[in-house]
DNA sequence: CTGAATCCCATCGGATACTG
DNA sequence: CAGTATCCGATGGGATTCAG
């Protein structure tokens, strides 16, 4: 099956067209001709949301502005380190906004900029996706492995 | 800037509340909770989306049906290795179909499930939004950058 | 409390060569 | 054409330690 030869229309979603999906495409060749150098914006988002905390943490920061540690208390299983990398991150991409308070002791408020709060929107859609068709996807995973 | 409050709306796409959050962070608990053992269906879906080529094999397949030969000229870069490995992933997740077709030499055919088509949407929502904003975010870097 | 710096290993993915 | 197998360098991220 596939998407040719017309819409296809998702529940309450926007509609995707083969255009869409032809015009993203030459978005993304675009972006890879002109500038091979490196910085493909698709790419770029990826490498991001695909790291293993950005998504969620974008999440919990949606939920509430939260400072350093109840941010680690409430992510389980990040450690420290990477906690403070991804922050540094999500900071230099204008997802997330960091202020300091200075009080002893010292106090930093994380929050969602407006752009972090546009992307949300999106990433929220697709985890929504995962939890939705997640028995689907675990059902074709022991059919595939069953036909070894 | 946060998102407490109230209801967040994005031009055209769905709306996000603060209830919608707080479920899917509930959600993404309750998997881990459950079965700390290692699947969440949204760690999955980003371990998947988030490798180097998954998104952009999605996308073309989005556009049309297309052999394996076709693909690998198709996506810049990517290897012939890569492809294969990618490709059995996807149609592992059922987000793929493949066909094989025994002619001299032989033919296989890749395209999209209804799941991946599904899945389609959300995911050219979020490289549109990437693209819509990669002048935004690029900025956000260069400020960050000079801020040192 | 918030972070930076170091060490170190597991995995991802590219290059290359070989098969039906 | 459509794969598989091996090798191997780059990178991601955890544990730990130190600092303001």
């Amino acid at each position: 099956m596939n998407a040719k030869g017309g819409t296809n229309s998702f529940d309450g979603h926007p509609q995707v067209t083969n255009t869409n999906i032809a015009e993203l495409n030459q978005g993304i060749d675009a972006w890879v001709e002109n500038d091979f150098s490196g910085a493909c914006p698709v790419r770029d988002l990826l490498d991001r949301i695909g790291d293993k905390w950005s998504v969620l943490i974008i999440l919990r920061l949606g939920q509430q502005d939260e400072r350093f540690r109840a941010l680690l208390r409430a992510i389980e299983g990040i450690s420290q380190r990477m906690l403070t990398v991804t922050l540094r991150g999500l900071e230099r991409d204008g997802l997330v906004h960091r202020e300091v308070f200075d009080t002893r002791p010292p106090s930093v408020v994380y929050s969602l900029t407006p752009l972090g709060v546009s992307l949300l929107g999106h990433i929220s859609s697709l985890t929504d996706w995962a939890l939705e068709n997640a028995t689907t996807v675990e059902l074709a995973k022991s059919r595939y492995d069953a036909n070894t």
